[in-house]
DNA sequence: ATGTTC
């Protein structure tokens, strides 16, 4: 077994095996983020790709100053993974679809108390709690499909005959808000550790946080009720964030965008709505920046997509996988965007992670139910 | 990515 911890160049790194599909503007991406002052160290991660200036799927490690542009919009997205009373040989996905029904809208007065319990400071944007969003957002219903650990299946109370429910989501609109003021008032400059602008970041970076977490642990317990089902978080865990960190010598600055922490407890790492998800203990190594890939990484730009599947498949076709989970995403531009074939294999990324010893698999989770969105548009 | 986008 090879290792995949490729050295690029002085302070930048990229974890992928030689099969692992990763876009050269991508690489270009890594190597600007490398250029910013004060940036220390930059780690590419198998699920790499490129994004708006700077790239998705990397750990980003600065002293002195950072850098709100390399969190991006999304600030506190991230996944959560439930435990489900639903039995999986009683519960097959056109049951689960039914009673799952339309999930987009606001929550109703109902849930008034719950939200207020959350005590999250007052943000305008409480029409978006317990709401998925688009882009690669999505909840899934999965079942266990391998075992790889028993006992720490076993020790998160995981059960084989038991469903599970995965959410993948963020801070909405309030991330948006947050990120664009930021680089209005400072363009992509960043900010200098201890100034009062730097403070007030943290300051709103740390409610966004809060309200992504709020956000997963809403829409969790919203697909609970339709479902009929008790349930109970297993993990949330963030990708996007900044955090405080000390690398080796240096006291700095974390940057991870689409970078799940290996320093955190176990992880889900999802592959797309037509592949596995895996369950796994990270090794939190300051090689990799404690981070792991975030999941399967796009290979194709959005932009591409439906004019390289709409000949092969029907969107209808597009409603049930390979794998034979069904798909709820009535928009027509979202469903091609959000193929299988639009991402790299997990397979490839969650090798690199093993060749890198950055990863001991739990489990292999396979898709039941993907929910994106109901809403018909474009 | 986005209480979006005539």
């Amino acid at each position: 077994m090879g290792n995949s911890l490729q050295q690029l160049a002085d302070g930048i790194s990229l974890i992928a095996s030689a099969d692992t599909w990763i876009e050269g503007n991508a690489i270009q991406q890594l190597h600007t983020t490398a250029k910013l002052s004060g940036m220390q160290q930059v780690v590419g991660m198998p699920d790499l790709h490129p994004g708006r200036g700077y790239p998705v799927g990397a750990a980003f490690f600065s002293t002195q100053r950072f850098y709100p542009a390399l969190i991006g919009n999304d600030i506190g997205c991230g996944m959560s993974l439930w435990r489900t009373s639903l039995d999986r040989a009683k519960h097959p996905a056109d049951k689960l679809e039914k009673r799952l029904g339309n999930i987009d809208g606001p929550l109703d007065d109902g849930w008034d108390e719950q939200i207020a319990a959350l005590n999250l400071p007052h943000t305008g944007f409480e029409s978006s709690l317990g709401t998925i969003g688009g882009g690669n957002h999505f909840a899934e219903i999965q079942q266990i499909d391998e075992i790889y650990d028993a006992d720490s299946l076993e020790t998160l109370q995981l059960d084989k005959r038991k469903l599970l429910l995965l959410v993948h989501s963020g801070s909405r609109g309030l991330g948006q808000l947050i990120l664009r003021q930021h680089v209005d008032r400072f363009s992509h400059d960043g900010l200098p550790e201890g100034s009062a602008e730097a403070e007030a970041y943290l300051a709103q970076h740390a409610v966004a946080l809060r309200f992504a977490e709020a956000n997963r642990q809403l829409i969790g317990l919203r697909m609970l009720e339709r479902l009929r089902a008790e349930g109970e978080p297993v993990l949330d865990i963030h990708h996007n964030l900044l955090a405080p960190t000390r690398v080796g010598e240096q006291s700095g600055w974390l940057h991870r965008k689409g970078a799940t922490p290996s320093d955190a407890g176990p992880v889900v790492i999802p592959g797309s709505r037509g592949d596995y998800s895996y369950l796994v203990m990270p090794v939190a190594d300051p090689c990799s920046l404690f981070s792991l890939a975030h999941g399967a990484g796009r290979k194709w730009m959005r932009s591409e997509c439906k004019d390289r599947l709409s000949s092969r498949y029907t969107v209808a076709q597009l409603a049930k996988t390979a794998l034979g989970n069904r798909v709820v995403c009535k928009d027509r531009q979202l469903i091609f965007e959000e193929a299988p074939e639009a991402y790299k294999s997990i397979t490839t990324i969650i090798e690199s992670l093993q060749q890198a010893g950055l990863i001991r698999l739990i489990a292999r989770l396979k898709p039941v139910l993907s929910y994106k969105t109901h809403g018909e548009c474009c």
